[in-house]
DNA sequence: GCAATAGTGTCTTTAAGACAGTATTGG
DNA sequence: CCAATACTGTCTTAAAGACACTATTGC
């Protein structure tokens, strides 16, 4: 390595963009264009820009990873890595950042170099420590689905009570009560607002439509079953 | 700066180190040996070495910092910030993190680098971005007392119910009702089990003395007035 | 009417909030 | 007995868990 001073480190960020499509988690994926590990899967990364903070950073390389027009509408950083010891890349450190795009957002590109794929698929799949952060990754999302309004993320502008309870189950794998999760939604004072529209489909009584709202926390929390797991 | 690429950059790891002494939290802090911001107050830091994960040098730097022969009873990554862009040294990185240590062991060498100071005189005192990373460090140690055992490391190996709310107390800048949490602590199955020892104080009628349990997580959590803001 | 989806109401149980009184020690 | 600290018990209230039924649409 080119820097013998201890101080110095090489460093990127690694991006983990979550969506949901086919009701299933999804991780956007890419393929590692130049040794080492060449061809392997792995999450896409990017370099830290000399003015840039480390946020912006971030939200650079997933407009770049994902070609969107627009930010993700979440991010936040999940944490430092430093990569395995036999990389022979030396001393190697990572930031992770976490990133939602709503599922009609997620449309890429057919020869766009990275792809969705269902994060149960690539799981134990990923060079490097990509295993461990998309681990965490979903670890912590799961985590903030209890306390914060994120699951709205993932849905579009506008949004049902089954749709957003589809966005519970999907990262919990787990099924609620249409009842109680209704109940507490709705209850959450200032956590979704109706906008009086309804959503129709071919069949079926039509349902009301509601957006975010100014809550970003669910106090007290929505709980889940399997969550006394150490 | 010697590294023209840009993918390296400058990092280091800054420590937070908490203990509670005189009934008050308080953070390790030292003076900046060298410039910039020479003799300013700052968190301890310490450097990756070749060979070194992440928080096998954190642990290392604590150590250093502290004078103590054992490792701190908790240690967790924070988070990871880059410098303000004003800074002289070019584009730096460093990852922050958390530790604990109990309050028997909190005694410092006289003449030793670094001191202890109630983190309340120390609020926005502190070098480069000293101040958002200690304001991070107490919001998080505030959210994990809610559904962890945290607490119970910055008491020594025996300590009584009385002491253990005393530490959320001080984190927490609050008081809580000493039949409730009782209450509260009892019932919750592995977080403490009693010793069968009894502290004996000048007066007054002596305390049962508790250990760590099992029980990591603390479900449903304890709840504190005020986490209602954003 | 039927299939399909959306929505609501009640009973029970758990646990927190808000209280006052009893117990044990040393002097 | 008194001061000081440790401990416990009850009533109320909030909210989750576990249920079955009604409502609205397209065909």
């Amino acid at each position: 390595m080119s820097c013998a001073d201890e101080l110095y480190v090489r460093f990127a960020l690694d991006l983990v963009i979550f969506t949901i499509r086919d009701d299933r988690l999804q991780v956007l994926v890419t393929h590692r264009a130049e040794p080492p590990a060449s061809g392997e899967l792995c999450l896409p990364t990017t370099a830290l820009g000399p003015e840039e903070d480390l946020p912006e950073a971030a939200q650079r390389g997933i407009v770049e990873a994902t070609g969107l027009d627009s930010p993700p509408r979440h991010l936040e950083q999940l944490a430092s890595y430093r990569a395995p010891h036999g990389d022979p890349r030396g001393r190697v450190v990572s930031v992770a950042y976490l990133a939602i795009v709503p599922e009609a957002a997620a449309a890429l590109g057919p020869d766009a170099p990275a792809a969705w794929r269902p994060v149960v698929s690539v799981r134990g799949e990923l060079a490097f420590d990509g295993n461990r952060i998309l681990d965490d990754a979903v670890e912590r999302l799961q985590d903030k689905l209890e306390d914060t309004d994120l699951a709205t993320v993932f849905c579009g502008e506008t949004f049902t009570i089954g749709e957003l309870r589809r966005v519970y189950e999907v990262v919990w794998e787990d099924s609620l009560d249409p009842r109680n999760f209704s109940r507490k939604v709705l209850g959450t004072t200032g956590l979704v607002v109706p906008t009086g529209q309804l959503r129709r489909q071919e069949t079926g009584r039509p349902a009301v439509l509601y957006q975010r709202g100014t809550a970003r926390k669910v106090i007290p929390p929505m709980l889940r079953a399997g969550a006394a797991d150490n």
